[in-house]
DNA sequence: TTTAAATAAGATTAGCGCATCTGAAAATGA
DNA sequence: TCATTTTCAGATGCGCTAATCTTATTTAAA
Protein backbone atom coordinates (compact mmCIF):
# COMPACT_ATOMS: atom_id res chain seq x y z
CA UNK A 1 0.00 0.00 0.00
CA UNK A 2 2.50 2.57 0.87
CA UNK A 3 6.38 2.38 -0.16
CA UNK A 4 9.09 1.68 3.05
CA UNK A 5 10.20 5.90 2.55
CA UNK A 6 6.66 6.55 2.72
CA UNK A 7 6.06 4.84 6.32
CA UNK A 8 9.51 5.59 7.27
CA UNK A 9 8.38 8.94 6.80
CA UNK A 10 5.23 9.19 8.50
CA UNK A 11 6.76 7.40 11.61
CA UNK A 12 9.34 9.86 11.76
CA UNK A 13 6.49 12.86 11.13
CA UNK A 14 4.98 11.19 14.24
CA UNK A 15 8.13 10.39 16.33
CA UNK A 16 8.18 14.81 15.91
CA UNK A 17 4.88 15.55 16.76
CA UNK A 18 5.44 13.98 19.79
CA UNK A 19 8.60 15.96 20.56
CA UNK A 20 9.65 19.17 22.20
CA UNK A 21 8.55 21.63 19.10
CA UNK A 22 11.24 24.29 20.51
CA UNK A 23 13.81 22.55 19.68
CA UNK A 24 16.07 20.54 16.62
CA UNK A 25 15.82 16.78 17.10
CA UNK A 26 18.65 14.82 15.71
CA UNK A 27 18.78 12.60 12.87
CA UNK A 28 20.69 9.74 14.37
CA UNK A 29 18.93 10.09 17.54
CA UNK A 30 15.75 9.67 15.70
CA UNK A 31 17.15 6.88 13.54
CA UNK A 32 18.27 4.70 16.94
CA UNK A 33 15.00 5.15 18.90
CA UNK A 34 12.55 3.85 15.62
CA UNK A 35 15.13 1.69 14.24
CA UNK A 36 15.74 3.21 10.59
CA UNK A 37 19.02 3.54 9.10
CA UNK A 38 20.36 6.49 9.72
CA UNK A 39 21.62 7.22 6.09
CA UNK A 40 18.15 6.29 4.62
CA UNK A 41 16.57 8.29 7.31
CA UNK A 42 18.90 11.40 6.12
CA UNK A 43 17.05 10.91 2.79
CA UNK A 44 13.73 10.83 3.59
CA UNK A 45 14.00 13.44 5.77
CA UNK A 46 15.72 15.87 3.61
CA UNK A 47 13.09 15.35 1.07
CA UNK A 48 10.77 16.29 3.59
CA UNK A 49 12.53 19.50 4.50
CA UNK A 50 13.02 20.71 0.73
CA UNK A 51 9.09 20.59 0.72
CA UNK A 52 8.98 22.26 3.31
CA UNK A 53 7.13 20.12 5.90
CA UNK A 54 10.41 19.94 7.84
CA UNK A 55 12.99 23.05 9.19
CA UNK A 56 16.70 21.87 9.42
CA UNK A 57 19.53 23.20 10.90
CA UNK A 58 23.42 21.86 10.74
CA UNK A 59 26.02 21.78 13.05
CA UNK A 60 26.10 20.25 17.26
CA UNK A 61 22.77 20.87 18.44
CA UNK A 62 21.33 20.49 15.14
CA UNK A 63 18.61 18.40 13.61
CA UNK A 64 15.16 18.57 12.19
CA UNK A 65 11.75 20.43 13.60
CA UNK A 66 8.16 20.54 12.08
CA UNK A 67 7.88 23.73 10.13
CA UNK A 68 4.34 24.21 11.23
CA UNK A 69 2.10 23.30 14.33
CA UNK A 70 1.55 19.19 14.26
CA UNK A 71 -2.37 20.31 13.62
CA UNK A 72 -1.92 22.02 10.86
CA UNK A 73 0.25 18.44 8.87
CA UNK A 74 -1.59 16.44 7.75
CA UNK A 75 -0.54 12.27 6.70
CA UNK A 76 -1.45 13.95 3.32
CA UNK A 77 0.52 16.07 2.61
CA UNK A 78 3.58 13.56 3.36
CA UNK A 79 2.27 10.61 1.24
CA UNK A 80 1.89 13.00 -1.55
CA UNK A 81 5.71 14.38 -1.13
CA UNK A 82 7.09 10.73 -0.81
CA UNK A 83 5.44 8.10 -2.70
CA UNK A 84 6.29 8.15 -6.21
CA UNK A 85 2.90 7.12 -7.73
CA UNK A 86 -0.22 9.35 -7.34
CA UNK A 87 -2.00 7.13 -4.85
CA UNK A 88 -4.87 8.88 -4.53
CA UNK A 89 -5.77 8.58 -8.29
CA UNK A 90 -4.52 5.72 -10.15
CA UNK A 91 -6.92 3.33 -11.80
CA UNK A 92 -6.99 0.55 -9.76
CA UNK A 93 -6.63 -1.93 -12.87
CA UNK A 94 -3.98 0.47 -13.97
CA UNK A 95 -5.40 0.98 -17.57
CA UNK A 96 -4.11 4.41 -19.08
CA UNK A 97 -6.38 7.08 -18.92
CA UNK A 98 -8.88 5.70 -17.05
CA UNK A 99 -11.11 8.30 -15.67
CA UNK A 100 -14.97 9.16 -14.92
CA UNK A 101 -15.80 9.41 -18.56
CA UNK A 102 -13.89 6.52 -20.18
CA UNK A 103 -13.81 3.87 -17.09
CA UNK A 104 -12.57 0.78 -16.81
CA UNK A 105 -14.45 -1.76 -15.38
CA UNK A 106 -13.79 -1.75 -11.78
CA UNK A 107 -13.76 2.44 -11.70
CA UNK A 108 -17.41 2.39 -10.17
CA UNK A 109 -16.85 0.50 -7.29
CA UNK A 110 -13.36 1.93 -6.78
CA UNK A 111 -14.02 5.29 -7.13
CA UNK A 112 -15.57 5.73 -3.67
CA UNK A 113 -12.76 3.61 -2.01
CA UNK A 114 -10.33 5.66 -3.46
CA UNK A 115 -12.35 9.45 -2.44
CA UNK A 116 -12.94 7.66 1.53
CA UNK A 117 -9.05 6.88 1.76
CA UNK A 118 -8.19 10.30 0.32
CA UNK A 119 -10.72 12.03 2.57
CA UNK A 120 -9.00 9.90 5.62
CA UNK A 121 -5.35 10.89 4.87
CA UNK A 122 -6.75 14.54 4.59
CA UNK A 123 -8.48 15.02 7.49
CA UNK A 124 -6.05 13.14 10.25
CA UNK A 125 -2.94 15.37 11.51
CA UNK A 126 0.06 14.55 13.17
CA UNK A 127 -1.23 16.17 16.69
CA UNK A 128 -4.06 13.23 16.54
CA UNK A 129 -1.70 10.50 15.74
CA UNK A 130 0.88 12.51 18.38
CA UNK A 131 -2.18 12.47 21.09
CA UNK A 132 -2.81 8.50 19.91
CA UNK A 133 0.88 8.02 20.69
CA UNK A 134 0.49 9.55 24.06
CA UNK A 135 -2.29 9.08 25.56
CA UNK A 136 -2.97 5.41 24.69
CA UNK A 137 0.56 4.53 24.75
CA UNK A 138 0.78 3.37 21.39
CA UNK A 139 3.98 2.33 19.32
CA UNK A 140 5.89 3.43 16.64
CA UNK A 141 8.02 0.56 16.56
CA UNK B 1 -1.68 -0.35 -4.88
CA UNK B 2 -1.70 -3.55 -6.72
CA UNK B 3 1.36 -5.55 -8.71
CA UNK B 4 1.55 -5.39 -12.16
CA UNK B 5 1.36 -8.99 -11.88
CA UNK B 6 -2.10 -8.84 -9.72
CA UNK B 7 -3.06 -5.90 -12.69
CA UNK B 8 -2.74 -8.60 -15.20
CA UNK B 9 -3.95 -11.89 -13.51
CA UNK B 10 -7.08 -9.41 -12.98
CA UNK B 11 -7.39 -7.95 -17.25
CA UNK B 12 -7.10 -11.78 -17.82
CA UNK B 13 -9.45 -12.78 -15.78
CA UNK B 14 -12.53 -10.63 -16.64
CA UNK B 15 -11.18 -11.16 -20.68
CA UNK B 16 -11.69 -15.05 -20.00
CA UNK B 17 -15.25 -14.53 -18.20
CA UNK B 18 -15.89 -12.08 -21.32
CA UNK B 19 -15.00 -15.36 -23.57
CA UNK B 20 -17.21 -18.58 -24.35
CA UNK B 21 -16.75 -21.04 -21.39
CA UNK B 22 -16.74 -23.84 -23.29
CA UNK B 23 -13.74 -23.62 -24.64
CA UNK B 24 -9.60 -23.17 -24.36
CA UNK B 25 -8.50 -19.90 -24.76
CA UNK B 26 -4.83 -19.72 -26.23
CA UNK B 27 -2.63 -17.61 -23.94
CA UNK B 28 -0.65 -15.96 -26.92
CA UNK B 29 -3.95 -14.87 -27.82
CA UNK B 30 -5.08 -13.30 -24.93
CA UNK B 31 -1.15 -11.85 -24.78
CA UNK B 32 -1.99 -10.17 -28.44
CA UNK B 33 -5.60 -9.07 -27.09
CA UNK B 34 -4.55 -7.36 -24.13
CA UNK B 35 -1.18 -5.77 -25.18
CA UNK B 36 0.48 -8.13 -22.16
CA UNK B 37 4.30 -9.74 -22.57
CA UNK B 38 3.42 -13.69 -23.39
CA UNK B 39 5.75 -15.19 -21.68
CA UNK B 40 5.01 -12.68 -18.43
CA UNK B 41 1.35 -13.28 -18.85
CA UNK B 42 2.10 -17.15 -19.12
CA UNK B 43 4.04 -17.38 -15.78
CA UNK B 44 0.93 -15.48 -14.08
CA UNK B 45 -1.56 -17.61 -15.49
CA UNK B 46 0.29 -20.54 -14.66
CA UNK B 47 0.30 -19.69 -11.11
CA UNK B 48 -3.75 -18.85 -10.87
CA UNK B 49 -4.15 -22.42 -12.67
CA UNK B 50 -1.73 -24.10 -9.62
CA UNK B 51 -4.35 -22.56 -7.55
CA UNK B 52 -7.58 -23.79 -9.19
CA UNK B 53 -9.06 -21.10 -10.89
CA UNK B 54 -7.91 -21.88 -14.08
CA UNK B 55 -7.88 -24.97 -15.89
CA UNK B 56 -5.01 -25.48 -18.52
CA UNK B 57 -4.68 -28.05 -21.67
CA UNK B 58 -1.25 -28.71 -23.35
CA UNK B 59 -0.99 -28.81 -27.17
CA UNK B 60 -3.29 -27.61 -30.52
CA UNK B 61 -6.34 -26.21 -29.42
CA UNK B 62 -5.14 -25.97 -26.01
CA UNK B 63 -5.34 -22.67 -23.86
CA UNK B 64 -6.91 -22.04 -20.42
CA UNK B 65 -10.56 -21.54 -19.09
CA UNK B 66 -12.10 -20.94 -15.64
CA UNK B 67 -12.49 -23.54 -13.52
CA UNK B 68 -15.81 -22.44 -12.12
CA UNK B 69 -18.55 -19.86 -13.10
CA UNK B 70 -17.59 -16.08 -13.55
CA UNK B 71 -20.43 -15.55 -10.76
CA UNK B 72 -18.61 -18.00 -8.52
CA UNK B 73 -15.24 -16.24 -9.00
CA UNK B 74 -14.24 -13.00 -6.93
CA UNK B 75 -11.09 -10.37 -7.34
CA UNK B 76 -10.63 -10.79 -3.66
CA UNK B 77 -9.61 -14.49 -4.24
CA UNK B 78 -7.39 -13.46 -7.78
CA UNK B 79 -5.61 -10.47 -5.48
CA UNK B 80 -5.05 -13.37 -2.38
CA UNK B 81 -3.24 -15.74 -5.36
CA UNK B 82 -0.87 -13.16 -7.12
CA UNK B 83 -0.32 -10.31 -4.98
CA UNK B 84 2.66 -11.22 -2.54
CA UNK B 85 1.77 -8.64 0.29
CA UNK B 86 -1.17 -9.70 2.57
CA UNK B 87 -2.43 -6.02 1.58
CA UNK B 88 -5.98 -6.74 3.30
CA UNK B 89 -4.46 -7.42 6.53
CA UNK B 90 -0.87 -5.50 6.54
CA UNK B 91 -0.67 -2.50 9.47
CA UNK B 92 -0.46 0.86 7.06
CA UNK B 93 2.53 2.01 8.86
CA UNK B 94 4.20 -1.53 8.50
CA UNK B 95 4.77 -1.92 11.95
CA UNK B 96 5.42 -5.40 13.21
CA UNK B 97 2.70 -7.48 15.15
CA UNK B 98 0.17 -4.20 14.48
CA UNK B 99 -3.13 -5.83 15.88
CA UNK B 100 -6.60 -4.62 17.08
CA UNK B 101 -5.05 -5.57 20.44
CA UNK B 102 -1.71 -3.73 20.11
CA UNK B 103 -2.46 -1.26 17.63
CA UNK B 104 -0.38 1.47 15.85
CA UNK B 105 -1.49 5.29 15.88
CA UNK B 106 -3.06 4.88 13.15
CA UNK B 107 -4.44 1.84 13.50
CA UNK B 108 -8.22 2.52 14.52
CA UNK B 109 -8.42 4.75 11.51
CA UNK B 110 -7.11 2.73 8.77
CA UNK B 111 -9.35 -0.44 9.72
CA UNK B 112 -12.50 0.50 8.87
CA UNK B 113 -11.10 1.63 5.46
CA UNK B 114 -9.58 -2.02 5.23
CA UNK B 115 -12.43 -3.52 5.77
CA UNK B 116 -14.38 -1.92 3.20
CA UNK B 117 -11.97 -2.58 0.71
CA UNK B 118 -11.90 -6.44 1.35
CA UNK B 119 -15.82 -6.11 1.33
CA UNK B 120 -16.22 -4.48 -2.47
CA UNK B 121 -13.19 -7.31 -3.94
CA UNK B 122 -15.15 -10.20 -2.12
CA UNK B 123 -17.81 -9.39 -3.52
CA UNK B 124 -17.05 -8.18 -6.77
CA UNK B 125 -17.55 -11.14 -8.86
CA UNK B 126 -15.78 -11.94 -12.76
CA UNK B 127 -18.98 -11.95 -14.17
CA UNK B 128 -20.12 -8.64 -12.57
CA UNK B 129 -16.82 -7.29 -14.49
CA UNK B 130 -17.91 -9.15 -17.79
CA UNK B 131 -20.53 -8.05 -17.57
CA UNK B 132 -20.11 -4.11 -17.63
CA UNK B 133 -17.77 -4.73 -20.16
CA UNK B 134 -20.05 -6.13 -22.38
CA UNK B 135 -22.98 -3.80 -21.57
CA UNK B 136 -21.21 -0.45 -21.27
CA UNK B 137 -18.34 -1.07 -23.46
CA UNK B 138 -16.16 -0.31 -20.56
CA UNK B 139 -11.98 -1.45 -21.68
CA UNK B 140 -9.20 -3.59 -20.66
CA UNK B 141 -6.70 -1.86 -22.78
C1' DT C 1 40.85 29.29 15.80
C1' DT C 2 40.30 24.66 16.02
C1' DT C 3 37.64 20.59 16.69
C1' DA C 4 33.64 18.00 16.73
C1' DA C 5 28.83 17.46 15.60
C1' DA C 6 25.50 17.51 12.59
C1' DT C 7 22.88 17.84 7.96
C1' DA C 8 23.39 18.03 2.58
C1' DA C 9 24.32 15.92 -1.56
C1' DG C 10 25.99 12.79 -4.73
C1' DA C 11 27.71 8.14 -5.89
C1' DT C 12 27.46 3.43 -5.22
C1' DT C 13 25.63 -1.16 -4.01
C1' DA C 14 21.89 -4.65 -2.93
C1' DG C 15 17.44 -6.90 -3.45
C1' DC C 16 13.33 -7.80 -5.53
C1' DG C 17 9.62 -7.72 -8.65
C1' DC C 18 9.29 -7.45 -13.59
C1' DA C 19 10.20 -9.35 -17.84
C1' DT C 20 12.47 -12.45 -21.07
C1' DC C 21 14.48 -16.65 -22.83
C1' DT C 22 15.19 -21.56 -23.50
C1' DG C 23 14.17 -26.20 -23.34
C1' DA C 24 10.94 -29.85 -21.77
C1' DA C 25 6.49 -32.08 -21.78
C1' DA C 26 1.98 -32.91 -23.51
C1' DA C 27 -1.53 -33.28 -26.93
C1' DT C 28 -3.32 -33.13 -31.65
C1' DG C 29 -3.51 -34.37 -36.35
C1' DA C 30 -1.54 -36.11 -40.49
C1' DT D 1 5.33 -42.33 -35.92
C1' DC D 2 6.41 -37.49 -36.68
C1' DA D 3 5.71 -32.59 -36.87
C1' DT D 4 3.34 -28.86 -34.85
C1' DT D 5 1.17 -26.37 -31.30
C1' DT D 6 0.71 -25.31 -26.90
C1' DT D 7 1.48 -24.98 -21.78
C1' DC D 8 5.08 -25.99 -18.02
C1' DA D 9 9.26 -25.08 -15.56
C1' DG D 10 13.60 -23.33 -14.64
C1' DA D 11 17.19 -19.99 -15.50
C1' DT D 12 18.64 -15.55 -16.69
C1' DG D 13 18.78 -10.49 -17.33
C1' DC D 14 16.75 -5.78 -16.30
C1' DG D 15 15.19 -1.75 -13.69
C1' DC D 16 13.66 0.56 -9.82
C1' DT D 17 13.35 1.25 -5.01
C1' DA D 18 15.81 0.50 -0.87
C1' DA D 19 19.87 1.01 1.55
C1' DT D 20 24.74 2.27 2.15
C1' DC D 21 28.90 4.91 1.66
C1' DT D 22 31.67 8.98 1.00
C1' DT D 23 32.62 13.71 0.92
C1' DA D 24 31.27 18.48 1.58
C1' DT D 25 29.23 22.12 4.28
C1' DT D 26 27.54 24.40 8.27
C1' DT D 27 27.52 25.56 13.14
C1' DA D 28 28.51 25.43 18.17
C1' DA D 29 31.58 25.22 21.74
C1' DA D 30 36.11 24.69 23.76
Amino acid sequence: MLSNTTVYGLRAMIHLANSNQDQYISISKMSEELKISFHFLTKILQKLTQNKLLVSYRGPKGGVRLSKKPEDISIYEIVIILETRPMFTECILGIPGCEDDAPCPLHEEWRPLRLQIEHQFRTTSLAHLADKLEIFGKRLV
